[in-house]
RNA sequence: GCGCCAGUAGCUCAGCUGGAUAGAGUACCUGACUACGAAUCAGGCGGCCGGAGGUUCGAAUCCUUCCUGGCGCGCCA
């Protein structure tokens, strides 16, 4: 279940042997940097398995010509029983051709891990948190924080699947004057339940009807002792009531795209810890906060009300961001940025590693977020990685028409609208056929296509497609056997090959940190499917169900399983079901 | 004005942190169903990787500088 089980890291290793024997042997200088060594499949597969750029990159330093290392590269690796050839090509690019046998192991090899396969052991068990969604408890999720839920809880999958301890968090902001907004909004809409004709909802506040069943349960709960009462009197406890009720629409929301998270982070309870004195005081003992003014903002935009005040300001401008940024408010209140430097603190506190997933709009904040972390690990004395992704718009279309979407009018396209309509692993698979920091569309028209056109759809089909021969193969009395896998060749190793590629394929996804990629991955490894399933059409022989060939069809068959478990490997880590018919 | 993201085939997008002749899908053209599901497959057409400089064995990828589009930018959240 290590990466060390899979091929290209196993050559890795070889390659790195070879190296060592060069150095010993006093050909190679020790202590060369072998961090830019790679071992990867060609681009182009005619020129063979692996290939390596060890020589070119290795020659510079080593004081001589890459061909010359390259030779010697290529006498030590011929040695071994794996290659069947070594060759050196262009610029000095080392290429390796191995031994049929290899890749059939590799499909024993899945069957073996089933589930485990392209699992690794990279992650070794770091504690990374992944704070995700954290969308306002307001009102119900948007589209807006649909996608950003989708990536992060993708990243989150594959994190875990590549050996990391994850943490799902969810930061509910439910201390600022939104939360003010929401509890006056509800206060409207409980009037309204007894009875009152509140008529248009004022500007400014919250106009949707998902409040009306909040003000229905308050008139339920209290009467009419608040209709008529101060805002002092009602407003803490309509504010956990809104607050309370909307996080139960959203975790809805996320349940109905097969997200849970693991903690909800309430910014409320961090202040009323006084989690935030704590982070304000180690800043100013390390001179990261002072008292000072702020400049008026530059610009087009002039400053109307801008009047100098002062305030306590981090220096994030000694990590990178453009200006200092004020912790707190003239009114005394934290500002956004204050408590959440403290929640950054806290979530520090119990892992190796942070990553922030934020809609593209709060794109602006991310230096001063990062300078906070920055200056705070030294506080818990150590470094802690902190990675912000930022996942860009989504814009809705249908037919290629846009869809308007408003929030001040209430009628904007729900999470459960859009689910109810195409379907969890539809909105999930789509989402990731992305990268994120791109701009994408989403057209309800296209996803639910069951064509090439429709990425989701061209996976599942592959995988059912193989269920449905195992069902053929049954009906036949044919069953998967791995007892003689030699009959595997051509275009079935070929098959192999690309399957083989998931390991490397989910530890590079990982380490940058890019779930999409394992989606197109599987989009090649779906594609290769169908084109082998395909060539039986031209040729019966090359069908995996022979019926007077029961040995090549049990090959063919616990071939075809394997390819499943990959697209099942793959599928689950982005968190999409894999079906067994369409 | 400043910051972040993007710019790759007519269109929608990949490109595995610097590798070999830049890849898929779609559209268009040609061909394949007495079927383990043709919801698919095979072949063809299509490129100054936004422009210009630079870094090195090697650049779509890194640096500089422009251009275009999107998103942001005060004690909001």
């Amino acid at each position: 279940m290590s990466d060390k089980h899979t091929i290209y890291s196993a050559f890795a290793a070889k390659i790195d042997a070879a190296l060592d024997a060069m150095v010993t042997a006093g050909t190679l200088p020790a202590d060369l940097d072998r961090k830019n060594v790679s071992v990867e499949p060609p681009r182009d597969p005619s020129h063979g398995d692996l290939a390596t750029n060890a020589a070119m990159v290795l020659a510079k330093p080593a004081k001589t010509n890459p061909r010359a290392l390259a030779e010697q590269l290529v006498e030590h690796l011929s040695a071994d029983s794996a290659v069947t050839s070594a060759e050196i090509a262009g610029p000095g690019f080392i290429n390796l051709r191995l031994d049929e046998q290899i890749w059939r192991d590799e499909v024993l090899a899945i069957a073996t891990l089933g589930e485990g396969y392209g699992r690794s052991a990279m992650g070794a068990g770091t504690r990374v948190n992944v704070e995700y969604v954290s969308a306002n408890p307001t009102g119900p999720m948007h589209m807006g924080h649909c996608r950003g839920a989708v990536v992060g809880d993708a990243l989150a999958g594959l994190l875990e699947f590549s050996g990391h301890d994850v943490t799902r968090e969810y930061y509910v902001n439910d201390a600022g004057g939104q939360v003010d907004t929401l509890a006056r909004s509800a206060h409207i809409r409980y009037r309204e339940a007894l009875g009152e004709d509140v008529g248009e909802i004022p500007e400014g506040l919250y106009p949707g009807d998902y409040l009306k069943p909040i003000g229905q349960a308050l008139a339920d709960k209290f009467g009419d002792q608040y209709v008529g009462a101060d805002e002092s009197e009602w407003l803490i406890e309509f504010r956990g009531a809104s607050v309370a009720a909307m996080m139960e629409l959203i975790k809805a929301d996320l349940t109905l795209l097969g997200i849970h998270h693991d903690i909800f982070a309430s910014e409320a309870e961090l202040q009323a810890a006084g989690k935030p004195e704590v982070a304000e005081a180690w800043l100013r003992a390390h001179d990261l906060v002072y008292d000072g003014v702020l400049e008026a903002p530059k610009g087009k935009a002039p400053p109307e009300d801008w009047e100098p005040v002062e305030l306590p300001l981090f220096r994030s401008t000694k990590f990178g961001d453009d200006q200092d940024r004020p912790i707190k408010k003239s009114d005394g209140k934290w500002t956004y940025f204050g408590a959440d430097l403290a929640y950054h603190m806290q979530k520090a506190e119990a892992a190796d590693e942070l990553i922030d997933i934020w809609g593209a709009d709060h794109a602006g904040t991310v230096k001063r977020i990062k300078a906070a972390v920055a200056a705070l690990s030294e506080g818990q004395g150590k470094a802690i990685p902190f990675d912000v992704k930022l996942v860009q718009m989504v814009q809705l279309l249908r037919g290629g028409e846009p869809l308007k979407m408003s929030k001040r009018s209430g009628n904007f396209i729900t999470i459960q609208d859009m689910v109810k309509e195409v379907g969890k692993d539809v909105v999930r698979f789509t989402m990731l056929t992305r990268k994120p920091d791109a701009q994408m569309e989403f057209d309800f028209a296209k996803v639910v296509e069951t064509s090439k056109d429709n990425p989701v759809f061209y996976v599942q089909y592959a995988h059912a497609r193989i269920q449905s021969t195992l069902r053929k193969a049954a009906d036949e009395d044919l069953a998967p056997s791995a007892d003689d896998l030699s009959h595997l060749t051509g275009q079935e190793l070929d098959m192999i090959k690309q399957a083989a590629q998931f390991p490397r394929m989910v530890e590079s996804a990982a380490r940058a940190r890019e779930a999409h990629r394992i989606a197109f991955f599987l989009q090649d490894l779906a594609s290769a499917f169908h084109t082998y399933w395909n060539a039986g059409n031209d040729d019966p022989e090359k069908r995996i169900i022979v019926p007077q060939n029961r040995a090549v069809s049990a090959a063919r068959l616990f071939l075809s399983v394997q390819i499943g478990q990959v697209l099942r490997n793959g599928l689950g880590i982005l968190g999409v079901q894999a079906v067994e018919e369409l």
